[in-house]
DNA sequence: TTTTAATGAACGATCGTTCGTTCAGAAAAT
DNA sequence: ATTTTCTGAACGAACGATCGTTCATTAAAA
């Protein structure tokens, strides 16, 4: 039976290696960023964190590993979306609401350009891309399931095909996200209101509310 | 004065390096598509092109210049796409045969793969990035002409921001013409009738005109 | 003979990874 | 309470491979 302070401590000591491992990880995301995975080496990444070529290697198995990981925490985050989709809201509201959150998502620098380096190292890597497409599988799939939905109670054209009209709402929403990224900005009004309407013609509807604009 | 068979000779000679540098050119382009940019080294392309490792250095300055090379080529076939969209047609049916052309370049593998690498090179060097997007302006802004003509003659609603739409064009067309080249097919009648009907309500097309699905 | 193309050894740098070692601190034994 | 054992975080030298590039040399064409 171990007594109370020895299992604190014990915990302090592993709170404080898992410290260590995610300062790792959220420095190693920056290092992509900046200069991409591939170019990126081991020992900028230990360099940057101010820590030891080998200790890196005590923390994770190799440099494939770290991207795996920091794969996973970015594929992690787009589950929070799926909860807007699927709310007591009526379907093009849970659309609307997704459409701009996800497109906030979309402006912000590290999550473009991590989507960016991710992405393009799943065409030819299975280990991330298996990471990556189930999560958005998931998320191209609920977003379907609410297109469904919102063309059963009439709110816009039966869709013909949710599953390409679901994917072609992701991409157009991340292009536009890249677009503002790019242009070193964040999303305005105007740019929320701009894409729904494209959005939401090019997936049926026929009668435009306009958004509110508010957050 | 050079007699006019020294002429022919040397113009022989001179086709023959040039000859060489294409065949090292496709090389390189098969070698990126493979295995990316930054994972091929210049052996790879001088061992698949059975050419000596220094002479592929007579040919090209550095590694970056044969990929400048490589930008330059596909940037220039984008050219093509605005003779179809300046072409007598109307507005309306020159932007559906752009679609049809442009999903069609754009399933093919050879070119989805190098475009993702020329473009996420480009996001950290200027030189590359420099070639690429002058023509993709062109492109984008030939195409907002023409969204504004069939805007004017009343085939669609009024187009409130012309270049995001037309960058909103492209970019459908490129994501679907990814799919469709990851899914390793390509394009078919459907998929070339759905991408126009979410383009044309999305741009604003009221009363859609089916596609005739011809060549 | 003069130019030009082609060669591959060699260079220094950097790559991802392994290894033996040090040492603070937790666990166990006294 | 004190001592010993043990664990694992931290380190940096070293490994072999490969990187992009240069260059002296050879072969071939003009």
């Amino acid at each position: 039976m171990t007594k109370p302070q020895d299992q604190k401590k014990e915990n302090s000591r592993k709170r404080e290696t898992e410290k260590r491992r995610n300062f790792l990880l959220e420095t190693a995301v920056t290092a992509f960023m900046e200069k991409g995975y591939h170019q990126t080496g081991i020992r900028d990444i230990a360099k940057r964190a101010g820590v030891s070529l080998g200790n890196l290697y005590n923390h994770f198995r190799s440099k494939e590993a770290v991207l795996i990981e920091i794969a996973r925490l970015e594929a992690d985050e787009l589950s929070g979306f799926e909860g807007i989709l699927t709310s007591a809201a009526s379907p093009i509201d849970r659309l609307q609401k997704f459409a701009r959150s996800y497109l906030a998502y979309n402006c912000k620098s590290e999550n473009v350009l991590l989507a960016i380096e991710i992405t393009s190292e799943a065409i030819r890597n299975p280990n991330i891309a298996k990471i990556y497409s189930n999560n958005r599988d998931k998320m191209i799939s609920t977003l379907a399931d609410c297109l469904k939905e919102a063309s059963a109670e009439n709110e816009i054209a039966s869709v013909r095909i949710p599953l390409v009209s679901a994917h072609f709402i992701l991409t157009l929403i991340e292009a536009e996200g890249q677009r503002i990224c790019f242009d070193n900005r964040s999303a305005t009004p105007q740019d929320t209101d701009y894409i729904w309407e494209m959005l939401y013609y090019g997936i049926g509807g026929r009668d435009l509310r306009f958004p509110s604009s508010e957050n």
